[in-house]
DNA sequence: TACGTGACAAGAG
DNA sequence: TCTCTTGCCACGT
């Protein structure tokens, strides 16, 4: 990994930029990729924290239940559902449909 | 300086 | 199978 981002919120957010178009990871997997898997909270607190990095699609976050828990954080409910599906991804009752299908795991695809 | 909060996850009961 | 409890770490008050 870039050695240029030292702090854990960098290194969230490298990792978050390099989720495939399309594809969708959940708050845990960076964690654990990152090498702790009780960090999903700070994950979640990163990507809140995202708001001003335009480079970071914080939309294909979603937790490991492929829910979008974090939609009421973007500017509008729909905001992140549009997104997605702008993407490509199916999104009914703020889950991503074929999650399991769209999963995307840095900690095996990096 | 100390305590509570938060877009989570996994194990145990 | 479902619900409850614990771990983890940075930030704001």
């Amino acid at each position: 990994m870039n050695p240029i981002n030292d702090s854990f919120f960098q290194r969230v957010y490298e990792v978050a930029r390099l989720i495939p178009y399309g594809r969708v990871t959940s708050y845990g997997a960076i964690a654990n990729y990152l090498g702790s898997r009780g960090s999903a909270r700070m994950v979640g607190w990163a990507m809140n924290a995202s708001h001003p990095y335009n480079d970071v699609p914080a939309h294909r976050v979603v937790n490991r239940n492929g829910l979008l828990t974090g939609k009421h954080h973007f500017e509008g409910s729909q905001l992140m559902k549009e997104l997605l599906e702008s993407e490509g991804i199916e999104v009914k009752d703020d889950a991503v449909v074929k999650f399991k299908e769209l999963y995307w795991d840095p900690s095996i695809e990096l």
